[in-house]
DNA sequence: AGATAAAACTAATAAGTGTTAGTTTTACTA
DNA sequence: TAGTAAAACTAACACTTATTAGTTTTATCT
C-alpha cells in the first residue's frame, strides 16, 4: 500500500539501508527479520526485493560504507605534515564525528561484521587490519620523534580505538552532556592522561 | 551415543554452558542453534534438555555469572582504604584478568546481553548501571582529593571501561605479546597518558 | 485515454528453529 | 541378575525464516 519514500539525496535503496541499519543496531542482524524491516517501512517483505538483492547485501552495504569512510579519512591525515599528537587528535575527533552522525551504521559495522559472508568478511577484516597498521605506524613515528612516551604502539592503538568505540554508550547520556566537552575531555584523557 | 562429560569441578550443565559460551562468542547467540551446540558436544539436540531448561537460560547463566564476578570484586575494592589511582589500577587489572581467563563468557556478556529476555534484561542493565555509578564515585573522590585531573568523571569511566573492553582484541596477538607488558603499558597509558 | 514501467501485492516454497513426547539405551545398585 | 534412574535416542510439532513466482496496482509519459 504505502510506497517506500526515497530520502532527499538518495535512492529508495538507500532509504531501506538506513532503516535496516537502525533495525540491525536495535536487535542485531540475525534477530532482525525482513518482515520486521518491511513493517517499519510500511510495506510487505517481498516488496523490498524490488529494490535490494538480499538481506546479506544490506549488511554488506552498511559495513563497506563505514570501512571506506574511515579509510579515506586516514589517507588524508597520512599525507599531512605535522605533529603526531595533532594527527591522533584529528583521528580521534573523526571517530567521534562518525559516532555522532552515522551512529546506526557504525554500530552495525562494529557489532555485526561477523555475520558477513565470504568473501566480504575477509575483505572487511583486511581493510580493518590495514587501518590499524597505519595507525601503529603513526604512533611509532611519534615515539621515534620522542614526541610520545615509549609504550608498545600496538597497545596505544588498541587503547585509542577501544576508547573511541566506547563512545557509542553516549547515546544514553546524550541529552545531559555537551558534545564538545566530552570530546575534549576524552582527547585530554587519552593524550595527556588523567593523573596530575 | 557419546555422553556429556562434566568438567572437573562442575556439573554437566556447567559443561554445556561453557561450550555454549564458546559457540555464542564465535557465531553470536541468535545465529547459534541448539543442534549446532549439541553437535559440538557430540550429542543430539534434544538430549541437552535433560540438563538445561532452554536456550535463553544458557545466555542468562553466562551473563549473570560475569555480572556477579565484577560486582563482587568492585565491592571488595570499595571497602579498601588507599589512593584512587591504586583502586583504579586494581579494577583495570581485574578486567584484564577476566578477559584472559573468562574470555568466552565475558565476550558473550558484553555482546549478546541484548538478546536477554525480560526481566533478565532489565536486571542485567541495572547491575551494570550500578557498577558504573560506583566507578564514577571513585573517580569523583579522586578529583576531590586533587589526585586526578579535573575531567568529567563520567567520561573518565567511559574511557577506562571501553579501553579495557578492547582487550578482547588481544586474543589475536596473544602469542606475539607478553601479557604482563600489555597490562602495564595499558595501565600507564590510561593513568599517566601517552604524551611526555 | 492508452501504453509502459515501477513497485506494490498475495501465495507459496524449502529450510531451519526451539522444544516436547515417548522410547530405548546406559550405568549403577541391591 | 533384576531393577532403577539418568541420559541418551528418534520423531514430530508448530513456527519462523529468506526468498521467489506470478499478479495486480500505481504512477508517468505520449
Amino acid at each position: 500500500m504505502a510506497k517506500i519514500i526515497a530520502s532527499k539525496n538518495g535512492t529508495k535503496k538507500d532509504a531501506i539501508i538506513q532503516k535496516a541499519a537502525t533495525l540491525f543496531r536495535e536487535k542485531g542482524f540475525v534477530a532482525s527479520s525482513m518482515r520486521e524491516l518491511a513493517d517499519k517501512i510500511g510495506v510487505e517483505a517481498s516488496s523490498l526485493y524490488n529494490h535490494i538483492g538480499s538481506k546479506s547485501e544490506l549488511l554488506q552495504s552498511i559495513c563497506y560504507k563505514i570501512a571506506n569512510d574511515f579509510t579515506i579519512h586516514l589517507n588524508e591525515v597520512e599525507t599531512q605534515k605535522g605533529r603526531t599528537a595533532e594527527k591522533l587528535e584529528q583521528i580521534i575527533r573523526f571517530h567521534i564525528h562518525m559516532m555522532l552522525h552515522h551512529y546506526d551504521e557504525l554500530f552495525v559495522a562494529n557489532h555485526e561484521w561477523k555475520q558477513l559472508q565470504e568473501p566480504y568478511l575477509s575483505n572487511f577484516l583486511n581493510q580493518r587490519k590495514s587501518y590499524e597498521s597505519k595507525l601503529v605506524a603513526i604512533v611509532k613515528t611519534g615515539i621515534e620523534c620522542k614526541e610520545i612516551k615509549k609504550i608498545n604502539p600496538h597497545v596505544v592503538v588498541l587503547t585509542l580505538l577501544s576508547a573511541v568505540r566506547g563512545l557509542e554508550f553516549w547515546q544514553r547520556h546524550k541529552k545531559n552532556m555537551d558534545t564538545k566537552d566530552i570530546e575534549s575531555d576524552m582527547v585530554q584523557h587519552l593524550l595527556n592522561g588523567i593523573i596530575k
